[in-house]
Parts: structure tokens; sequence; C-alpha cells
DNA sequence: GATTCAAGTGAGTAATCAGTCACACACAGA
DNA sequence: TCTGTGTGTGACTGATTACTCACTTGAATC
């Protein structure tokens, strides 16, 4: 049985290894653990299932990550990194072609989801059991801070047209997680078109007001 | 063992102590678990609990809820109609009074989310797990359809205007679960500031749009 | 080869949970 | 007073959970 999982990985900085180092299982684990928390949400997760996907013992997990909220607190963090690094590209693709920033950071986040719901589902999961679990209550704010002062500093926009972008993000979110976009409704059709204007700052505000 | 635990339960509080109906019985258990429900979450809430705080046995309340999922989309229900209420009676207050619909609308959102936190954590537990809990998530459409519904046809808002005005309320939300209100840093003051003009239309779009 | 330490696991355990079942009680109508 | 029906419960159960512990294996250093 040991010798059938054996798995013989190169390991590129520290020279040749059969074991994995504690860093590298913990980030394979942040990583198993977020398809978890997003199907399951953070109760409903197994900590068995998480260690089975991440390919190794549950007994091991635990060595890594003393309790299953540091482990779910590890993971809304590294969502929260995700999306910081698609906002700062997006950023900087804006400044290169002279672009609206927060327009660009719209759509790449509008991308983001599209093509990864876990990290979405993830941060709904944390949003849900913020009030009942401090560490992630916190996590979420310092997420949310990070997130406001990128869009913030690169974009220039006002605090009232930040606040109308990051309520379309939440917008999206929502819809997203409750599958608007299969829906033949008109208000489906409405609430879950974000694609082109998700920045949410209509273009006769853009030209008046800026 | 059944014969020997024979109770002489002689109506133990003040008064006589008639026997409900099913029908306030499982009024109370959707009022009950909505606190549990608000508190824990989906997973964590424990039936146990819920019966306890409803003041009934664990086992008299899976006879009125076959299943834990029946009665958390009845407390999702309920939540939706509460909104629903208030919407309507803000909608009437701004015909009375000459007033955009929306705005009080919104006003009446802020107000209710501030003294009745539960419904909106029952909200955010359900939209978190929409995509793993089908009835949920038809629920959850059928609890926006309605809003939607209701928004647009007392207002008579652009869709445009109506998403808006909904993204306004998925932001207010998100910020109330994370306590963004207690937090003393512009970013938490921007986007929790829904006082007064949480409808998010602001004032220059309202002069030279419509 | 011996030593040492980190990586890794099988086999638990105590607690908790949703759901069940046999049974008791209250009341209205005959 | 009896009886049928709906209200209500104590005492389970089988499954699942987070977390533990004694133990093994791998490999670098001397």
């Amino acid at each position: 049985m040991a010798t059938a999982s054996r798995k013989i990985r190169k390991a590129p900085s520290a020279g040749d290894r059969a074991l994995s180092t504690a860093e590298e299982r913990r980030e394979e684990l942040i990583t198993a653990s977020i398809s978890v928390f997003a199907e399951k949400g953070y109760h409903a997760a197994p900590t068995t299932e998480i260690a089975r996907r991440a390919g190794i013992s549950q007994a091991y997990l635990f060595r890594l990550f003393p309790t299953k909220e540091e482990l779910f607190v590890a993971a809304v963090d590294r969502s929260c990194e995700v999306m910081y690094g698609s906002f700062t590209e997006a950023a900087n693709v804006a400044e290169r072609e002279g672009r609206d920033p927060l327009e660009v950071m719209g759509d790449a986040y509008a991308e983001l989801v599209a093509e990864n719901r876990n990290m979405l589902l993830v941060q709904l999961h944390a949003q849900a059991i913020s009030p009942s679990v401090p560490a992630v209550r916190d996590t979420m704010r310092r997420c949310f801070a990070t997130l406001f002062a990128v869009a913030s500093e690169r974009s220039k926009a006002t605090p009232e047209e930040l606040k109308l972008w990051m309520a379309g993000g939440m917008l999206i979110n929502v819809m997203t997680a409750i599958g608007a976009n299969e829906i033949e409704e008109p208000w489906a059709e409405t609430l879950a078109d974000f694609e082109g204007d998700c920045d949410f700052t209509p273009p006769d505000l853009l030209d008046n007001n800026r």
C-alpha cells in the first residue's frame, strides 16, 4: 500500500527528495482545502476528504494545520491573494493601454469568478461565518482592506465610485452562487449581466463627472 | 422501561397550558430556527437546539419538518417574506409622501438589517450553500425574483438603476456580516456608509438622467 | 553503520448529529 | 365514559466528526 502510492517528486530548489517539505505539503493542503471548502462550506467539509485530495493522511493534516479553523483561514487568505494578484495585473494592463483601471479590474474579476468559482465560494462561506468565527472575520476584514487599497491606489477613483465598484463585485458573487446566468427571466438577465460594464459606473456618469 | 417512566405532567407553568396546533408550532419553529441558523449556519446548527429554543422536543421537530433541509428552506422563505413586507411598506410610504421609492426602500432595508441581523445572516448562509443544496438555490432564486419584481414595479426604475440598487443591498449584507461599521479606517467607513444614500444612485445621475 | 530528526501514517476515541420509534397525553365528540 | 385523533416526548441509533497517539519510514550527517 505504501509502495503503491509512493511518489518520487523532484524538488527543484532543494535537490532530489522523495519526501516533500512541510511547506510544500501545506501548499497542497491549501489548494485541496479550497476545493472542498468551496463545495461544502466550512462546517460540512470533512478534514478526511481534504487530506485525501491532498494525497496525505488526515493525521498529517493536523500536524501541518493544528486546527481545521487555521486551515480555513489559510484558504481564505489564499483566495484573497489570488484576487489581489488578478487586480494588480489588471491595473498594470490598464495603465499600459491607457484604459480605465476600475473597468479593467472589474472585467478581470468577472473573468476570475467565471473560471475559478471556488475562490468566490470560499469567500461567500467566509462572509457567512464571519460573525461567529472571529479569526475568519478578521481575515475577511484584512482581505477587503487590501482589495480596497489596491483598487483605490491604482484607479484614483472617488470613494463613491469605489463603493459602487465593490458593490458590483458583491452582486456578481451572489448571482454566480445562485446560478442566475442560467435563468432566462428579466430579473436574472438584468442582475447577472456583468459583461462589459461590470464596473457599475454608467458611461454618462463617467463623462460628466471625471 | 417505558412503564417505569410514567410522568404526571400537570400544567407546569402559570395558567392552564393547552396544546398548540401543528401550524402554530411550525411558526414557532421557523422563528427559533432563524436565530440558530443565523448564528451557526445550516450545517452547524443542531436540530436539538432549534427544538429547545422553540420549546418542543427534537422528535416533534422532525414530525413538523421531516428534514432539517425543509426547515431551513422554510426559514429562508420567511426571511424573504419579511424583506418583501418591508419593501412594500416602504413603497407605500414613498408613494404617499411623493419620495423616490428606490431610496425609501433602500433606507428600509438598511434599517431592517440594522435591527434584525438574523434575516440577513440567514440569507448569507443560504447564498453560500446554494450551489450545493438545490432546494435552497431554488428558494433563493424565487426570493430574488420576488424582491426584484416589487422593486421594479413600485419604483419604475430602469434595469440599470435596479441593478445598482440591488448591488448596494449586497454590499450592505457583506459589510454588516464582517462588522465593517466598527472599524475606523477609510475603506470601512467608505464601504459601510449606508445611511442616507444607500440607494446607490448618485444625485447627479438622478438629475441628469431622469 | 549509527544517529538524528523530519515526514508520514493506521488505528483509534469521545463527542455530536440527523433521524427513528414506541409510547404517553389532551381534548372533542359519541 | 369511552374512543379516536392529533399533540408531544424519552430514549434510543448508526453514521460522522475533529482530533490524538503510538508508531514507521526516509534521508542527511558524522
